[in-house]
RNA sequence: GGUUCCGUAGCUCAGCUGGAUAGAGCAACUGCCUUCUAAGCAGUAGGUCUUUGGUUCGAAUCCAAACGGAAUCACCA
């Protein structure tokens, strides 16, 4: 809508001899109780113009009118100018830019960008937390994509440390040499089994140690599981065969088990780094950056860095004796990312519990003058919540990832059931579908919130399959293509329609903003833009099929414009959702 | 205690680069399937936008403070 905008500001330098950018004037969509679709407020020009807001907008409209062939109408309701432009230029629109295949296609923006997600633990399943933290990234990447990015989905795979040995520890003493075979347990869900034996006998022998008289904080330290583990540690950064052979199996069942989640999500990666390859990486660094004095060394022989001019702490990046923390590997890591792949911008896909950790890390990297520092990015989400409160995997009160997306589709599968459309549908079609609309219901249920929100999720209150939700979208989908079917062909060609009619009108203005939407969304990091936009687009196109006929029409001409309007819509509709990783099925 | 984030209808959320009477969905109530898929459409009801100040022609939106909630401030990751 730029020709507005910047005719509007010519309109301005010649009625009130005034320069304004086009850019400073601010353009909305009129309200729907009001006529026009495009609308310019005029209280900011009142003070150019010495009149009133009623007169300026009525003389900015005159000129409009008078000089802008697609300007048709105009209407001033007090400090508003609404202005209606000509179909012929919304059937332009239509035809030259929403009806092409090219309509929203990628124009590559020269930029490299990767996205760091799922980045999870090998001790453990997944749940519900991983899940939200899954289909951002991916979502995100898909978007970035769209929007012109070369996109490297990254995935950090957390493999080594203690709690890995807690699960090997408590695998060996109490396993008696069960596998996913044996047990007919997923890999991932095996481990983890074990990672909460070893909690409940590592808190046993801390009662125990406290009942002879230590302190809580001693028996942690003094139980015999616990340096059992350290030791553990110890021995596989060691190299010890035996521990380094039990770490490799216990690890490859995590991975089958986790590749068998990644695939239900419908997730991938371009490329994986593993912290047992990484862990080691960023002393380097940490010599660099003393010798530049960004860091400092203690009496202790510690390295730190004071970041208290930033309103931040001091932080320490190596310990006394020369092995690594948590920051120093991210530190390598990242140079190592940029090593690889030496992308413009980098997202880290992690909660916001994480948000004092990453602006240290950023922080520590611009210090450091890093090629690549500025463009670093925490999309820092917030945690999914229960009712009960926060997920707790040693409470055994979280929501498992595999379990909730079996529950989703069980759900799908009883709706779809109940509702008696897929008598035709063959064994696989109906399977296929019912995975469909049950990840479709959760996939949009936790990306349609804001990222930054935090998220309640009621296990015992289902997700919802009607309003404004996946499933509602997917049906419009299907609905559409249902009509599509039974038209049995349409032409290409352009309809010479005249005038049209508000639904139409306003279904191709919406069209008309995906492009627009797409980026909104990538420059705010946030699928939640793209599934309130497809949502709108949903309701609005059902508003439409209400309201008309589409087969039935006045006459062929109009049916097939309709038919054409309706295939544009299920197209941005298929688009849209693919851009959040949700599926949408031809019938349903 | 310091820092950061959040507070919109009974519930879950949009709206936040300041603009018209604050919008959806769920739940409740009312209509609409002899017509292209009713997982739909239309309607009724539901609000001190946590509070108080400030800036402004105009504030849910910006600023400040208070109240309420969360996270973080580890030689854990």
């Amino acid at each position: 809508m730029n020709f507005i905008a910047e005719a509007a500001a010519k309109a301005i330098k010649e009625l009130y001899n005034t320069d304004v950018a086009a850019a400073d004037i601010n353009l909305q969509e009129t309200r729907k109780e009001f006529q026009g679709q495009i609308t310019i407020v005029t209280f900011p020009f009142t003070r150019v113009s010495r009149k009133s807001p009623e007169q300026t907008g009525a003389d900015i409209g005159e000129y409009l009118k008078a000089n802008v062939s697609q300007v048709e109408a105009f209407n001033v309701i007090k400090g508003f100018l609404n202005i209606s432009i000509a179909d012929s230029h919304w059937l332009e629109r239509l035809y030259t830019d929403i009806v092409p295949d090219t309509f929203a296609a990628p124009q590559y923006n020269g930029q490299k960008v990767m996205v760091e997600y799922s980045s999870p633990n090998t001790n453990k399943p997944l749940h519900l937390g991983h899940i939200r933290n899954n289909l951002l990234g991916y979502s995100v990447a898909q978007i970035l994509e769209a929007a012109g990015y070369e996109v490297v989905k990254a995935n950090l795979v957390n493999d080594r440390g203690i709690h890995i040995c807690k699960s090997m520890l408590a695998w060996q003493h109490w396993g008696n040499g069960e596998t996913p075979e044996s047990s007919g347990l997923k890999g991932d869900h095996l481990v983890g089994k074990y990672y909460v034996i070893f909690d409940k006998e590592y808190k046993k022998q801390i009662d125990a140690l406290k009942a002879e008289g230590q302190t809580e904080e001693e028996a942690k330290k003094n139980a015999p599981l616990i340096k059992d583990a350290q030791l553990m540690l110890l021995q596989w950064e060691q190299g010890d065969e035996e521990v380094l052979s039990l770490w490799r199996t216990m690890n490859s069942w995590v991975y089958a088990g986790f590749e068998q989640t990644y695939k239900q999500l419908g997730v991938d990666f371009d490329k994986y780094y593993y912290e047992s390859n990484t862990y080691l990486l960023g002393k380097d660094i940490i010599e660099e950056g003393l010798a530049k004095g960004v860091f400092f060394r203690k009496e202790d022989g510690s390295i730190w860095i004071d970041l208290t001019e930033d309103g931040l702490d001091q932080k320490l990046v190596l310990r006394a004796d020369g092995t690594s923390v948590y920051i120093t590997q991210d530190l390598g890591t990242a140079q190592l990312k940029y090593n690889d792949f030496g992308m413009d911008k980098s997202i880290y896909v992690v909660g916001n519990e994480q948000d004092y950790h990453f602006k240290v890390l950023f922080l520590i990297l611009q210090k450091l003058g890093k090629a690549g520092a500025d463009g670093l990015f925490h999309l820092s989400y917030g945690m999914v919540d229960l009712p009960s409160g926060k997920m707790k995997s040693r409470e055994g009160t979280v929501v498992d990832a595999d379990d909730l997306m079996a529950e989703m589709e069980t759900t799908a599968k009883e709706h779809t059931e109940a509702l008696g459309k897929v008598e035709s549908f063959g064994e696989e079609e109906k399977s296929s579908l019912y995975h469909t609309i049950g990840m479709g219901a959760l996939k949009y249920f936790l990306l349609k919130v804001d990222p930054k929100k935090r998220l309640l999720f009621d296990p015992n209150e289902s997700v919802d399959f009607q309003g404004h939700t996946g499933p509602f979208i997917q049906y419009t989908h299907a609905r559409i293509k249902s009509v599509l079917s039974r038209a049995r062909g349409y032409t290409e060609d352009k309809i010479p329609v005249t005038t049209l009619a508000s639904e139409e009108r306003d279904l191709i203005v919406l069209l008309n903003r995906f492009p627009d939407t797409i980026q909104e969304a990538a420059v705010g990091y946030s699928p939640a833009i793209i599934a309130n936009y497809v949502y709108e687009l949903a309701k609005l196109y059902n508003k439409f099929y209400h309201e008309h006929s589409i087969l039935q029409a006045e006459d062929e001409q109009l049916k097939h414009f309709r038919l054409q309007l309706s295939a544009a819509s299920a197209k941005v509709i298929k688009k849209g959702m693919a851009l959040l990783g949700i599926e949408v099925p031809e019938r349903m």
